[in-house]
DNA sequence: TGTAATCATTGACTTGCATCAAATGCACTG
DNA sequence: CAGTGCATTTGATGCAAGTCAATGATTACA
């Protein structure tokens, strides 16, 4: 985990625009302007901590990922959510976020202050529910974690995160045609990400990515760049 | 996992009562009489399965623990969630849970229909709001046990499980003083249960509670009755 | 009061993943 | 293009937790 300087508001960017699915779905064209008031373009560079300051509650994701990671006095640091665009980013409703968020890639944030954005959540009847509808869904991917974590092989965790990235990863350069069970992606983290998010350590990710190519599961084009040639046959290992 | 037959709404009740501390909070006396009117009672006994049939959406635990379990196609088995009075139980704004509630002892509801639920919440502002802030918090404490299941030590994932009952099961029969650091209460788990919670195998379980009792951390009364003679000394097994 | 059933503990052995240590590959730089 | 640094792979070994099996302890009940 390298550390950067801590996030900060920067000047106000005329062409930052809210865009989660849900958000954009309950507000008007000129509700969406009015949050554009408020809100503040943000580049942060791989490896940087996007502070949970007292000015920044909340933040849309635009590009990049993001890891949210909590970790022990000693060091042992298990990755706890990603969030892919257009996620958003802090806890409301919480002086503190119980997490560390950090940029995986290179990141572009649409961020808003505090007070501003509670201030929206109040005008804006309706918004606040598909918020809310959100914490639903990310509370849904933790549980479905807490099994691959307190259950899985090291194999079945692999080829879960694989399955997930392959699901999830299409806005961050993922082609994939999701009718014809071929996906093609960029893996958005490190071996070391890999394994603080599957509760392993590197080695054994690296062992296992080999396994599954050994397999004819997957194909490597470098390190990063991943072929799923047959997505049913790596759900198949992922277990469930 | 010994599945009962499905749960099933009793006749009205007129002495079940919504007793969420969170809703009690932002409803008056009439409103909550106006939930009174469509809650139904129910005693539910250990081990029987709570449905999630599209009758129920939501029910208030009165009394006892259910357990949310999401389990493999081989039958491995992570409980997910643990439910205490006066928390909610059922996925809102779904139709189905994506995982079993399930009771862990006896357990008394106060259960709703879905509809008069649902209507509820846009007859009261203010109420979503808090089951809101309730799923929040259910996230905090979801990514706080991956952190547990993907990096702890046995040891230190069955010390956790012991403080965090300590905190919230006062309420099933905790004497726990928190200011001078002494708790007793009562486990609303077996074993095996335990292991399902914790990411392990019953037999890990019940050796690590014996090694911690050895080392005169927690005193055993009978299998499930425990007291803790210092808190700050099993905190510091926890971890963190 | 004996028998079964359930739940928990304990012991012996196995194994999957972690740990430690090196080697490889690749991008960047002087 | 040698040299440095980082990410990843690969190998050898150890250990924490799992597996298998037997034994105790309680409670239920016939």
């Amino acid at each position: 985990m390298t550390a950067g300087t801590p996030f900060e508001l920067p000047a106000k960017c005329d062409t930052c625009v809210v865009r989660h699915k849900s958000i954009c779905a309950v507000l008007s064209e000129d509700e969406l302007k009015d949050f554009n008031r408020i809100a503040r373009h943000r580049r942060v560079p791989t490896g940087q901590v996007i502070a949970a300051d007292s000015e920044i509650v909340f933040a849309n994701i635009l590009d990049g990922v993001v890891k949210l990671t909590k970790t022990l006095a000693d060091g042992r640091q298990q990755i706890v959510g990603l969030q892919f665009p257009p996620d958003f980013l802090g806890r409301i409703y919480a002086k503190e976020s119980p997490y560390f968020a950090e940029a995986a890639t290179d990141v572009e944030l649409c961020a808003f202050p505090k007070d501003g954005f509670e201030g929206m959540l109040r005008r804006y009847p309706g918004l606040e529910h598909r918020l809310f509808e959100n914490t639903l869904d990310e509370l849904d991917s933790a549980r479905e974690w807490m099994l691959l974590l307190g259950r899985k092989t090291a194999r079945e965790r692999v080829a879960s995160l694989l399955m997930m990235i392959a699901r999830r990863a299409p806005n961050v350069g993922c082609s994939h045609t999701p009718d014809n069970n071929f996906a093609k992606f960029t893996l958005p983290l490190t071996r070391a990400d890999l394994a603080d998010y599957l509760g392993l350590t590197l080695e054994t990710v690296s062992r296992q990515i080999t396994n599954l190519k050994k397999a004819d599961i997957i194909e490597l084009i470098d390190n990063r760049e991943i072929i799923v040639p047959n997505l049913d046959a790596l759900e198949d290992v992922a277990g469930n």
